[in-house]
DNA sequence: TGGTAAGACTACTGGTGAGTAGGTAAGGCG
DNA sequence: CGCCTTACCTACTCACCAGTAGTCTTACCA
C-alpha cells in the first residue's frame, strides 16, 4: 500500500508535471476508495495530495474526469498483473490456478484500488460503470473461453457460449467476493484463499464433502503455493 | 416491479398515513437504486412518491434514517423469501437448490431492492454497509452450517469453520455476481441461472467439463425448474 | 353543519462543494 | 542579472440540496 506523505502545511516545491500527477492520483485512489465517490471532494483529494485545488483542474480536469482517470489506471494495472501471471500454454486448470493466485495478490497489495475498482465504480451510474464494465467483460470473456477450450479436451458437446459466459460471470464473482471477504478477514495470506476458491469452483462442494480435492502440480515448485 | 404512479400535478389526495410511508418506501428504494444515496435527493424522492417534501420528513425521518429503513425493509423481505424456500429436513444439496432458486426467483421480481442492497448499501460507509453486511453476514453463516453439516455425511474430517466461513462467501459472492450479470443478461428465466450456479458450486468445473451434471431430484414435481 | 386534527403545501435558510479568477514564487536561460 | 515560463496559491462565485417555519385544506365525527 502506498505511503501517502503527510499534509503539507506551506507552500508545495516545485516538481514536475509527470510525477504531482502521480502523487495527485495516488491520493485520489485513496479518497475515493475510503469515501465514494459523491462524499470524496476536491479539497480533501488535494489536500491528501499535497497541494491546491486549482492544481487538480489544471492537471487532472474535472472530477469526473479524474474519477474515470483513477479507475483506467488501477484496472489497467490489475489486468497487466493477471496477464503476467497466466502462460497460455499450461493446461486449464494450472492457467486458472495462476489466474486466481496473480488476482489475489494484487488485491492484497493493492486494497484501495480494488475497493475503487469493485465498489465505487460499479455502483455509480454512468460512463464510469461502462469502463468498469467493460474491463469486467474482459475478464469474463478469458475465463469463459478457458472454460470452452476446457470443454475441447473431453469428449462431451461443446458448451454453449451463453453458458460458459454466465458460469465464468459466476466464478469472476465468486473472487470479488472471496476478495471482499478477504478484506474483512485478513489472517489468512494470498496463497491459501486464492487455493479455496480454487477448490470449490475446480472440484465443487461434492468432490470436497466427499474428500477430493484439487492441488497444484508439483513440478514449477519455485512458485510455492503460500505466499 | 412496481409500477410507480406517475408524477402528479396538483394537490395528493388524503391517505391514511401507512399507506403513504409505503409508496414513499417505494418511491426511494426505486430513486436509491438508480442514483445511489449521495446523488439521489429527497425533492426527488417526494416527487416521484407524488407528495411534497415535508411529508417525507414528516413520515420517515432525515434521508440517513429514510435509506435505513429502505435497507431494512429490502434485506428482510429477501430473507424471508429465501427462508420460505428452504426446508430444513431436505438433504444439503436440495436445501442448497431451494436457496439458490428463491433467491433468483426474489432478484428477478425485486431488481430495484437488489440493487439498493447490493451496491449502494454496501458502497456507503457507515452503519449502512454494517446494516448490510449483518444480514449478509447471516446468510453465509447459514450457507457455511450447510457445509459443515453435509461433512457430517461423509467420513471425512470436519472442515475448519473458517474455511466453511470464507467458502460459504465465495459462494453468495457467487450468487451475488451471477444475479448482477443476470440482470445485464436477462433473456434466461430464473430457474436456468440458479440451475447453473448449482452446478458450478456443486459439481465444479472438473466435473463439468467431464460431463457430469447434477440435477434436482425428480419427485415433488410441483416446483417446475422453470419459473 | 361546524370543529378539529391529520394530511398536505409553498417558500424559505444554511451549509457544502465544484469549479474559477486573478495573483505570487521559483527555476531556467540569455 | 533581468525576463519568461511553469508551478503554485488565496479567495472567491454559484448551484444544489438537506432540512424547516408557517400556512392551508380536507375528511371525519358529533
Amino acid at each position: 500500500m502506498h505511503a501517502e506523505q503527510p499534509v503539507r502545511s506551506g507552500r508545495a516545491k516545485r516538481l514536475p508535471r509527470a510525477v504531482r500527477e502521480r502523487q495527485i492520483m495516488d491520493a485520489a485512489v485513496d479518497v475515493f476508495s475510503r469515501l465514494g465517490f459523491h462524499a470524496a471532494s476536491m479539497d480533501e483529494i488535494s489536500e491528501v495530495a499535497g497541494i491546491s485545488k486549482p492544481m487538480l483542474y489544471a492537471y487532472l480536469g474535472s472530477k469526473e474526469e479524474l474519477f474515470a482517470t483513477c479507475i483506467r489506471r488501477e484496472a489497467t494495472r490489475m489486468m497487466e498483473a493477471i496477464a503476467t501471471g497466466v502462460e497460455a500454454e499450461e493446461p486449464p486448470d494450472v492457467q486458472l490456478w495462476s489466474g486466481l493466485r496473480a488476482f489475489f495478490g494484487f488485491v492484497g497489495e493493492n486494497r484501495a484500488s480494488w475497493q475503487v475498482l469493485h465498489r465505487q465504480a460499479s455502483s455509480q451510474g454512468g460512463p464510469f460503470a461502462e469502463e468498469l464494465a467493460d474491463m469486467r467483460g474482459r475478464a469474463i470473456g478469458l475465463v469463459a473461453a478457458l472454460l470452452v477450450h476446457s470443454s475441447d479436451f473431453s469428449n462431451v458437446p461443446r458448451a454453449g457460449d451463453k453458458e460458459a459466459e454466465s458460469l465464468a460471470a459466476a466464478l469472476v464473482g465468486a473472487g470479488e467476493s472471496l476478495a471482499d471477504w478477504w478484506l474483512d478477514n485478513p489472517q489468512e495470506p494470498a496463497g491459501v484463499v486464492a487455493a479455496r476458491l480454487m477448490n470449490l469452483v475446480w472440484m465443487g462442494f461434492g468432490d470436497l464433502v466427499a474428500g477430493d480435492v484439487w492441488h497444484p502440480p508439483s513440478r514449477r515448485a519455485e512458485r510455492s503455493p503460500e505466499d
